[in-house]
DNA sequence: CATTAAATATTGAAAATTCAATATTTTTAA
DNA sequence: TTAAAAATATTGAATTTTCAATATTTAATG
């Protein structure tokens, strides 16, 4: 199966990393006690709040970093993820609780690992943990430039850095399905739904974008940019 | 001297914390290596763009992480921090180049340590590198509430949120002498200044802060809070 | 396959926020 | 010490954004 195949080279990829860094042995360690879990769209893989018992690998899918407010009831998408991926942010820096939830936004892969096991791995070696605290750190570095397009923008920029983003580090081109509803991409770009709705109509006559349902292609990639460099 | 005894404590913190996983042949060679500098009030300590060459630790101070946007020539502030701390933040993760930069907001005291140095040690140790990174994550989390409080509260909320860290996180008292302008403070909260001047006219009228000039007393904190909760 | 629920879409009114203009006070620098 | 610059403060108009009401389309469920 083609999937399975996928599968087999995203976590071969996890393997592959860590191969460099630790030992066959060690490595069976981590596959021993992890688990191999299918995610359907919408089901939370680690649940903000909970203790952090397992660090996530992301096989294949895509999942958001989900904030919920409990003030106002309202959701915040902190940033989008796509396999493959360690999902290190909510839990393999902090003791804490996690600070967010982490949900299916797609079908998903995702190996769960013990985090004490890992961290007795990365205590061990150095080198192990400084480079998956680097590549963890990536999904950091996507949240805070969220928070520079939310903090310094006005919707139809912070729009356009949402639709940028998806082109160019989720479905890796400017045709794809689009996995978010209206109201999910309202909470990543941080504005009503509304106000999704009448950009998106607004770019469709002003030929920038084609949408159908979910079906989405970016028209004139060029202008997007534009809008979101104006704000 | 007063200040030097202190910057001793916190050197010695440093000091305490990195030999608990390190010899203290180790830390002579981060002490031979790094700089102690002084920076004044509004100095920037580490620039935006430029390579992450080395990793500051705070011994005392307060600072800014602040983010400049090309596109409209405004500031951000992702988050505040007070000694004695390490700011890794910045660079401690990343390979590129510093995500945003660190400026003082009062005098400061700070060792710079030279990346690749430290970064050897860690790669060796990894009980240190753990440590350290759960340490400098912090202001991640910190930067992250930040961006939940934009995202999801309206000014008054978020003034509320920046007075109440002021208070809890930099200042440690509900009266203190304010090191941020009102145009900074308005850069944390991301809203205007307009915005925050006359919140701050208004919470003095209803006698839940006093201020005039730097001078600041929480006159009633549970409002704040509640401020902040309805958002 | 029918019913219900959820998602998408549109509109105008209401609310929040920024912008522009201007004045006063404080700080900085010559 | 004084002039210039920056920071603080206030106000109303203009703009942006959300809220509320309502309709249509699509998806989910028994």
């Amino acid at each position: 199966m083609v999937l399975n195949e996928m599968a087999e080279n995203y976590y071969s990829g996890f393997k592959k990393i860590s191969l460099q860094f630790i030992t066959a042995e060690e490595f069976k360690q981590i596959e021993k006690t992890s688990v191999h879990l299918r995610f359907k769209k919408g089901e939370t893989i680690l649940k903000q709040g909970h203790q952090p018992t397992h660090i996530a690998f992301l096989q294949s899918g895509i999942v958001k970093f989900n904030f919920f407010s409990e003030g106002n009831g309202k959701n915040t998408i902190l940033t989008l993820v796509s396999a493959p991926k360690i999902l290190g942010g909510a839990n393999l820096f902090y003791k804490d609780n996690n600070l967010f939830s982490i949900v299916a936004v797609e079908d998903c892969e995702v190996f769960l690992i013990e985090s004490n096991i890992l961290f007795e791995l990365l205590k061990k070696n150095g080198r192990f943990a400084v480079a998956l605290f680097q590549i963890a750190s990536d999904m950091f570095k996507q949240s805070i430039l969220n928070f520079i397009s939310v903090a310094n923008k006005q919707k139809e920029g912070r729009i356009a850095d949402v639709f940028l983003y998806l082109s160019g580090e989720i479905y890796f081109g400017t045709s794809f399905n689009l996995s978010l509803t209206r109201k999910e991409l309202a909470e990543f770009a941080c504005c009503s739904v509304e106000n999704v709705i009448m950009t998106l109509s607004k770019w469709q006559q002003e030929e920038i974008i084609t949408i159908s349902g979910k079906k989405v292609e970016i028209k004139d990639i060029n202008k997007l940019k534009q809008i979101s460099k104006i704000g």
